[in-house]
RNA sequence: GCGCCUGUAGCUCAAUGGAUAGAGCAUCGGAUUUCUAAUCCGGUGGUUGGGGGUUCGAGUCCCUCCAGGCGCGCCA
């Protein structure tokens, strides 16, 4: 915990020095010491002082405290702390012991959130950029509770409304074609082939059954496509049985009661233009039927009412005007509109044979999610989606995600992870008391490239913490990475397995530190850490 | 026309407002009698789309222009 020692040294000092407080953050950079922070600046322009000055005094308090080899300012003023070597070495002990627990924080508060992602329509299976979603989605869960929040992942299914009349008289008139009739397929109707096999399997069952029976097959298999990407909700609500509880009712009185509501033309507008959308939105059509928004707005209450504090979506960059909506129809609500945050996942854009592929389902043309998982595979394919960050637009060329499958940079993490599983297989095979790494004497550690290897490892914790509370998921693939590059480098030039029996227990307590890393790290965002390859 | 997102090395992408903008791929050159070469080391490669501003400090914030994507329905 030697980081969060500097942190708190440094936060106690600045507070008895200027009597403010003040969040302290700690970088590596090779150049300058172990760890430094740039706290002076922000202290300085509120002191009236120069940030060398501000920097220095603080410095020069801390400065007798043995912990630290040497605390230096920089020219500019930011404080670059050298910590005493053998303080360092005692972090892999700590690694050690918390295992499977390492990086774990209390920083969420418990907060209870709700993450609902890809709710994909049940009118077909998913398709890549569902992919996308998913590993962003799955991996925040993890994160978020692996950081102390109470992380929840729902999938809504919109099994109602137009698009599953449509879905209905698809597979109906494919069912009668199926049976010898000539019939005119409706118009913007879906065309997939998955069509005609549930009519087909509909026909040899003898089922007339065009709406339910359909649209549980297709989540079912949503399901399982999901499951074999390691993707796993924890509920499945379904637009059905909201339009079919009181909440409905229960939103439009509610609304009213508030003023938020008129009728014009026929139908019922919701006021949501005072909350900062475009316009008013119809709530009810002028032949009686609703829009997608009372629904939408039932469905969230209800979330809240669950005792979610704050609901997060991720949805695709074509629905980001829904965003003003449903803010302005909670805000009308009376529910401040911050505790939803919608994450737009930027689009993927597909490439093959050097052109992009315009994707429609209703038209059957877009490649499933199984095609993807069954060529790139899971591991690489959630890896790939996860190195971006979510606002960022990716063209994702599906013939070169096949043929750089080998090349993708998981590989290279869970080589590092199968290298020191087979280092210690070695080591065991070689007669070393692997079983004793626990009491292995850390003061033997003494080479450069061994406390950057800490120090890389020691920042870990604080990645989860950030890529929690940022909602950052790209930060742990792209720290792994790092720990990877700094592990080979290691392996590289140092013997982890060699004649002094002493320090080859030492320096196996290291790898195996940094091993638990890398798959505390991996299982954060879905992605497995073989211990061969 | 209005709104959202994006623009960083040849390509794909990083960089809580912090020090000399970094990785991978590609390219060129090296490394293994030893625990996995799916590895390591080095070289080449940049006016961060253009222009202004804010400040100790801007790829990051503000304004403006340019380019690309996506929206702007009593569809979801």
């Amino acid at each position: 915990m030697i980081k969060k020692y500097i942190k708190d040294r440094v936060k106690e000092t600045v507070k008895q020095l200027y009597r403010i407080e003040r969040e302290v953050d700690l970088t590596i950079n090779e150049k300058f010491g172990d760890f430094s922070t740039n706290v002076a600046f922000s202290i300085a322009k509120e002191m009236k002082k120069s940030p060398q000055e501000v920097a220095q005094e603080i410095a020069s308090k801390i400065e007798k405290d043995k912990k630290f080899a040497k605390i230096e300012v920089g020219g500019n003023g930011f404080l670059n702390f050298f910590v005493d070597r053998r303080l360092l070495a005692l972090e892999v002990e700590e690694i050690l012991k918390m295992g499977d627990a390492y990086g774990k924080s209390d920083v969420g508060e418990k907060e209870r959130v709700l993450i609902e992602y890809v709710s994909a329509n049940p009118t077909g299976p998913l398709v890549v950029v569902n992919a996308r979603a998913a590993a962003i989605g799955d991996s925040l869960i993890r994160i978020l509770n692996f950081a102390g929040f109470e992380a929840v992942s729902e999938f809504y299914v919109n099994d109602s409304g137009h698009q599953i009349d449509l879905l209905e008289q698809s597979v109906r008139t494919r069912y009668r074609e199926l049976s010898g009739e000539r019939v005119q397929f409706p118009q913007n109707g879906y065309h997939g082939n998955y069509i005609k096999a549930i009519a087909k399997e509909l026909l040899d069952k003898k089922i007339e059954e065009f709406r339910t029976y359909p649209v549980k097959k297709i989540v079912r298999e949503q399901r399982t496509t999901l499951e074999r990407f390691n993707v796993r909700f924890d509920s499945w609500v379904y637009e059905s049985k909201i339009r079919d509880s009181t909440l409905i009712n229960e939103v439009k009185t509610k609304l009213k009661s508030r003023d938020m509501i008129y009728e014009k033309d026929g139908a019922v507008w919701i006021r949501s233009s005072k909350f900062g959308d475009e316009k008013d939105r119809v709530l009810v059509k002028s032949n009686g039927e609703f829009t997608y928004i009372l629904p939408d707005l039932a469905y969230h209450l209800n979330k809240f009412s669950r005792g979610f504090e704050r609901l997060i979506n991720i949805l695709g960059p074509e629905h980001h005007g829904y965003i003003g909506r449903m803010k302005a129809g909670l805000e009308a609500l009376g529910y401040p509109p911050e505790n939803l945050v919608i994450l737009i996942a930027q689009q993927v854009n597909l490439i093959k044979e050097g052109k992009k592929i315009f994707m429609s389902k209703r038209e059957g043309e877009f490649i499933p999610m199984d095609e993807l998982l069954d060529e790139v595979g899971t591991d690489a394919t959630r890896f790939l989606f996860l190195l971006r960050k979510i606002s960022s637009h990716l063209d994702f060329d599906i013939d070169l995600a096949k043929k750089t499958a080998e090349e993708n940079p998981v590989y290279y993490v869970q080589y590092a992870h199968a290298r020191i599983c087979s280092i210690v297989v070695f080591a065991k095979k070689m007669g070393v008391a692997v079983e004793q790494i626990g009491s292995a004497e850390m003061s033997l550690l003494n080479e450069e490239k061994e406390y950057g290897l800490i120090k890389q490892l020691v920042t870990f914790p604080d990645i989860v913490e950030g890529a929690a509370s940022n909602l950052e998921p790209h930060r742990v693939p792209f720290y792994l990475i790092d720990l990877a590059t700094t592990f080979h480098n290691f392996y590289q030039r140092y013997r982890v397995v060699q004649d002094d029996q002493n320090l080859t227990l030492t320096r196996l307590a290291l790898v195996e530190a940094t091993r638990t890393v890398l798959k505390n790290g991996l299982n954060l965002i879905g992605v497995s850490a073989p211990e061969q390859m």
